[in-house]
DNA sequence: ATCTATTTATGAAATATTTCAAGATCTACT
DNA sequence: AGTAGATCTTGAAATATTTCATAAATAGAT
């Protein structure tokens, strides 16, 4: 909010010259409410008329003002897409993974009719009402690897004034709101389940699983249940902290090195970390596969490029963001939705050493 | 537009129960024209109150409600970036150089304090008055390799109707309305200066410019000018068509073997194409960059991952964002701004061979 | 104390729709 | 021809702001 001065609030251009629903009105000889039905494709005016009005309409260059449209039925047709970002000291790329649900997500809502108003969050300021109440957005779809948990009491005003809004993200219990998310545990558990078979008994896992992300802990817990399942010891020393970055990965795998307990095997709870491990591993000499089976999360574009190309979890971001789209647009239409837990699928490549292609 | 029927024209719901400014109004007991000059930080109402109304809309859990405001005043604080995509068969994946510069262009937009309204448009569609005309954005960004020429009429029509445009593109003669874009023929030509200075005679080009995109026009003449400059011939047989996709780079570089013609250095008018073509070369046995020097054109996130990790022109993502931001800004006040070309940067990797990295 | 100028606040108009309540017009049936 | 019922159209109200024109209050100067 700047301050205006006195002579801003006479310069603002007022009167647009783009024609209305009454010129339309008047060129068509009927009244404006005909034509605001008419537009809309109303049974409510005969058939003939309804296509008089269209063809001025198009002559005379005239579009339905949004503002005043949405003003009078409380309806944007527009879908807010909040972004929450960890926080980085780097703040130039957006996490991947993130961005191409953003390009699937407004491909979906297309789709539905809505638009999508996008926007890069912190977890602290006031996006909670912004959006919803101010009539911008006809619902919210939050995005981020975030610490929902401590923002419970965010989460529940957001319920409270009625707000539609769905979270990628864990289904936690007795949190507000309706989620869409992958199911971690079972990735982690797939991903570690793979390793063992190809006969790995170190199993190393780099990432953050003490403060924050609750996908990352959940990774986590399937990496235990499949060294469990699987007899294997689990090691406490070959589990090292990562934050979600190419650097801190490869930082990571220095450390496990560094730690002197052998590893035949490594998950890395996302790709960018198992990128980075992997060239620390390349540059200390290690060979990925035969050395070390790597396997990521996430299955991020560049992951099948890298060489070797990494064996990951992919988390299906098209049918992510369908579901997303598509449970929010039944909230904003009240009807019923609930959270949903969509099953990752491995995709090996190389860096595991299963295939040799 | 679907047809509703009468009962559907019940159903909505309008009343909302969200505070309204005239409710701050009486809480604070002054009119709602105080409410709407304090909330605006208007040097009209004394400080004192401006704080009281400030403290009381935020108990009441009040917001402007926009589209009451964009009714009035014709502006939303938005931006629309309408995305064009060549026409694809895969229509999956979004370009990823534009996908980093729609993050860019977000962050550039909260910064100058406006929101934006993402959208994937055909070029044949309505696209040139939807936004601006309908109050929904306060001007729009076009992104995408587009055949604007033949579109001229379209963008005039946007120039006509005082819509405030700004293209993500090459600077064209007798063009209406304003574009930022990179030197692609200066880009062209450092591409192919680098490879003819590492002792490349033979070198090749692959993309399409007999149809469509400007810039891949420009970057082809940048190419035959580093040439010329040279002493190097141009051999026919050495261009080949290919449109921006991995696949068909990859053919187009089969095509290019199967000329019969050597070649000891390849420009690929994209980075897409030139790893497409990369794959080709491996596959038949071509050692990349000892036999054949290779140079993309983008500098898309991948670039550095593959391997041999690609040498190519990059265009700055991150100012041509800010730039393409401000300069619409600019126009929205009614300031003067000018196309800018931005100069590109040749970056060196392994596929070329300069270095040894 | 009065007048003038400045500061502060207000009522009402304007903005472009959607939709309610009600009025025409038309059709069909007695 | 008259009338009930359906179909089509309309005037006016409602939506939540911003801002114009103006009024009230305050301060300063004579």
């Amino acid at each position: 909010m700047d301050m205006l001065s006195d002579a801003d609030f006479r310069a603002r251009k007022v009167k647009s010259d783009n024609p209305t629903s009454r010129d339309i009105a008047n060129a068509a000889g009927v009244s404006q409410a005909t034509v605001s039905r008419a537009l809309r494709n109303s049974p409510l005016v005969r058939q003939d008329t309804r296509d008089r009005i269209h063809k001025i309409a198009r002559e005379l260059n005239y579009f339905v003002n949004r503002n005043a449209a949405g003003l009078r039925t409380h309806q944007s047709d527009t879908i807010a897409l909040l972004l929450f970002e960890e926080t980085k000291r780097d703040h130039s790329r957006v996490n991947p993974f993130f961005l191409s649900m953003l390009g699937n997500i407004t491909r979906s809502a297309a789709n539905l009719g809505y638009d999508v108003l996008v926007s890069f969050q912190d977890m602290d300021n006031d996006w909670h009402v912004q959006y919803q109440v101010s009539n911008r957005a006809d619902g919210i779809i939050l995005l981020g690897y975030g610490d929902y948990v401590s923002y419970r009491e965010k989460l529940r005003s957001l319920s409270a004034s009625n707000t539609r809004f769905i979270i990628w993200g864990p289904i936690i219990q007795d949190h507000p709101g309706h989620s869409i998310g992958c199911d971690n545990e079972s990735g982690g558990f797939q991903a570690t389940a793979h390793l063992a078979s190809l006969g790995r008994k170190r199993i190393a896992f780099l990432g953050n699983v003490t403060k924050g992300s609750p996908e990352f802990i959940k990774r986590y817990r399937g990496y235990s249940n499949a060294l469990k399942k699987a007899n294997l010891a689990k090691i406490p020393e070959l589990r090292v902290d990562a934050d979600n970055e190419e650097q801190l990965g490869y930082q990571g795998a220095l450390r496990l090195l560094d730690s002197g307990e052998p590893f035949d095997g490594l998950f890395a709870v996302t790709d960018l970390i198992a990128i980075g491990a992997i060239r620390a591993l390349q540059d200390k000499g290690v060979n990925v596969p035969r050395d070390v089976s790597v396997v990521g999360f996430d299955d991020i574009p560049v992951a099948s490029y890298v060489s070797p190309s990494l064996t990951t979890v992919q988390q299906n971001s098209e049918d992510a963001s369908e579901l997303l789209v598509g449970n929010l647009v039944k909230l904003i239409r009240n009807e019923p939705v609930k959270s949903t837990l969509m099953p990752p699928k491995l995709i090996v490549r190389q860096s595991c050493g299963a295939s040799s292609f």
